[in-house]
RNA sequence: GGUGGGGUUCCCGAGCGGCCAAAGGGAACAGACUGUAAAUCUGUCGGCGAAGCCUUCGGAGGUUCGAAUCCUCCCCCCACCA
């Protein structure tokens, strides 16, 4: 899932998603309830018709802004009040409750719960604590969302329990208990060495019903995605191929490349020869680098375009070879040619 | 012709006797970025392997223990007045 914290894909038009795969996006619960508010997108029946994207919207709930602007932030048992990162003035409530009815103002296809996100390094006191009490806000997310008969909108529950194996097997247990139609594994990509995140979601992701979707949220690089899916992972979302894609970093088979790099200069080769996407098609290296260091916009939406193209060509050819059984090789094949 | 101001490391620009290889921007070069307060952030940026040494603040002399900073002459630039 393309990442769409403010109803929009940065730089790029619901056109050119389409154009480069994208099945379904991501918006943000948060930044949308603070600006513009719930009520006006409530006015063109939600997010599809406010941006314009028809296809599919996943909402994220508000915590993990819990978590990156804790400093603005108070946790309760009752939710999250905050303080707004845009007008600092005004503090606001975020309840498991107001979660989900923001959302389903936002007219989202798959909310998510409230929950609680902690950072990395946590202690076992602080991860079982966030677990308990993300289970007991699920359970009001859900019954938020259940107090609407014949609810258009799905709602995912999510695992924490920081990095330690019997907390994740606990709060698995526990939102599987609850019952979702789809689950998420919340709390990697916080700061952890890989590995860790490798184990981690190695270990939850098998907790998790089979006949339902598994999402891992917040994740990942290229190969991060290859080997989680692996591991049984069926969606993920990550702002990395777009804020990386404006910072210059693009993708490609063999690894990384920052387009305003010196030895781009001359180059009349696109980002990766082969490549289908709009910009590999129609422009260089050197062109891109050029816009890159003259600062033009319209590097920003070639770049993304390239970098979304690439993230989504990537788990469609898995998507394929899965179904073809040939999905180890292709790992294999994927690594061998990948460098980090 | 007169008066005043000024020439600083690639560019702009601070410094106005020692704490200055010289603030701060920009450019350049490289790196980071994982449920987006991100078109953001970090590092390097005279030479020599480091402690340290060497060359540098328009040019040439001079004063001083010590000068980008003070003095003399010269060369440029800008403003105003004739």
């Amino acid at each position: 899932m393309p990442v769409g914290t403010q109803a929009t894909v940065k730089a790029v038009s619901p056109e050119e998603l389409l154009a480069v795969g994208a099945r379904i996006i991501l918006g943000n619960t948060y930044h949308l309830y603070l600006r513009p508010g719930v009520e006006i997108v409530r006015r063109f029946g939600g997010l599809h018709g406010f941006m314009h994207w028809d296809r599919p919207i996943l909402t994220d709930s508000g915590g993990f802004q819990v978590f990156s602007l804790a400093e603005l932030s108070r946790i309760s048992e009752e939710g999250y009040a905050f303080q707004s990162h845009l007008d600092g003035g005004a503090r606001h409530l975020l309840t498991p409750e107001a979660a989900i009815e923001v959302q389903m103002g936002l007219n989202s296809d798959i909310m998510m719960c409230l929950d609680q996100c902690i950072a990395y390094p946590a202690d076992r006191q602080a991860a079982s604590e966030a677990l308990a009490l993300t289970t007991r806000w699920a359970r009001r997310c859900k019954d938020t969302w259940q107090a609407v008969p014949e609810c258009p909108n799905l709602l995912f529950g999510i695992v924490q329990g920081g990095m330690f194996k019997d907390l994740r097997i606990r709060s698995a247990e526990e939102i599987v208990e609850v019952g979702f139609p789809g689950y998420a594994v919340g709390g990697l990509s916080v700061g952890e060495p890989k590995e860790l995140m490798l184990e981690m979601a190695g270990h939850t992701l098998p907790l998790l019903p089979t006949d339902a979707p598994r999402y891992v949220m917040g994740v990942g690089t290229p190969a991060d995605l290859v080997d989680m899916i692996a591991m049984g992972a069926d969606m993920f979302d990550c702002v990395m191929p777009t804020r990386n894609a404006r910072n210059g970093q693009l993708f490609t088979r063999k690894g990384t490349l920052n387009i305003s790099n010196a030895r781009y200069r001359e180059e009349t080769d696109p980002i990766e020869p082969g490549c289908e996407c709009y910009t590999c098609r129609n422009y260089s290296r050197a062109y891109l680098r050029h816009l890159y260091h003259a600062k033009e916009i319209l590097v920003h939406r070639l770049t993304t375009i390239h970098n979304l193209h690439f993230y989504l060509n990537l788990v469609k050819q898995v998507r394929m070879a899965i179904l073809e059984g040939t999905f180890a090789q292709f790992r294999r094949d994927f690594h061998s040619q990948y460098e980090q």
